[in-house]
DNA sequence: AATCGTCAATATGATTTTCATAGTTACATA
DNA sequence: TATGTAACTATGAAAATCATATTGACGATT
């Protein structure tokens, strides 16, 4: 498909799908979203190779949707950020959210988040039906809090992906002698 | 990314990409909630290679997201369908819908479609809302009507791909002597 | 009874993307 | 001085995708 085609077509599934129509560009966002903003934590928590992480994200500040921060002048240090079009893939993630829970998670597992309407406070159907407003809650009213397994596999990643950085620094260490 | 940790991650996000987390995937149910369900439509409508399509077919019947069917005995001729849990990829499609127009494509084209409340008749906000219920439309209850401009567009490609084909079998028939 | 057209694919070899692995830079800390 | 940390970049191998051509089963046309 044509660079042409994509800008002149007036489907906006192919013009979504051109910019965040691949697997990793969709966990930084997701990752983004979790407030989860600096390189390493992307790289720990999307399983994406740093070059592969870097060339996304460098697309992704192209096309508007991050923005890298200082967040540390020295040592020179940046961070991640969701612009407001960015922001506004939410709706994206939560409705892939609602289908990989009912329709591909192995039955019985607990969801990763459970969502809450924060007008009212009941927790939200996993369609983002309120059973209390008896109504769809929009995004912007919606509060999302991660269940405790997922946070444990979470931080479980986290270490492992620490752990073979430090294994590979000795390697190259001992190799140096 | 290995298929274990795709596989036991609690994360519905990794299981949904690991399934359509890729533009030809997106594309391909795009058109089957379009109502094309022929090999040949799909391609010109998509712009995927024959292969590509193929493959992509194959992997997400496989998925069961897609069934093939018969349409012909004789000449032998399938088409294919979304089941039950490619239909509810809707919401995926729909969410994606709604960036696209706001945040992607060029200010002023016109929505390739336009969406109505069925229980209502009046026509949806961008984001889903309905104006004259004053609240969230589920997409249950969402009907769907395509743009002219974009009836054209999409007729004008199925056009040219045919006249391709044509082109090319010419050429190969040129060859042939 | 040849030839042509249709549809759903396959085959092939080149090109591009992604991967695993390792290394770099610039600073901080022990 | 050695060690650690964060955000990358480099390289060559492996895998995915591409453009282009071709196949096979059948029906319709000349």
């Amino acid at each position: 498909m044509s660079d042409q085609y994509e800008d002149q077509s007036l489907c906006p599934i192919v013009h979504s799908t051109g910019l965040v129509g691949d697997r990793w560009s969709i966990l930084i966002v997701r990752e983004l979203l979790m407030g989860q903003g600096r390189f390493q934590d992307l790289q720990a928590q999307t399983g994406a190779t740093s070059q592969m992480l870097s060339a996304r994200l460098k697309r992704l500040e192209a096309d508007g949707i991050v923005e890298r921060q200082t967040y540390s002048e020295k040592p020179l240090r940046y961070e991640y950020r969701l612009t407001a079009k960015g922001l506004h893939l939410m709706p994206v993630i939560l409705a892939l959210r609602t289908w990989g829970e009912r329709w591909v998670k192995p039955e019985g597992a607990p969801a990763a988040v459970r969502m809450f309407h924060r007008v009212c406070g009941s927790e939200l159907e996993l369609d983002g039906n309120c059973p209390v407003c008896r109504r769809l809650a929009p995004w912007t009213e919606m509060a999302g809090r991660p269940d405790e397994a997922w946070l444990t596999e979470r931080k479980t990643r986290a270490e492992t992906f620490t752990e073979n950085l430090k294994k590979a620094a000795c390697g190259a260490r001992e190799s140096d002698q």
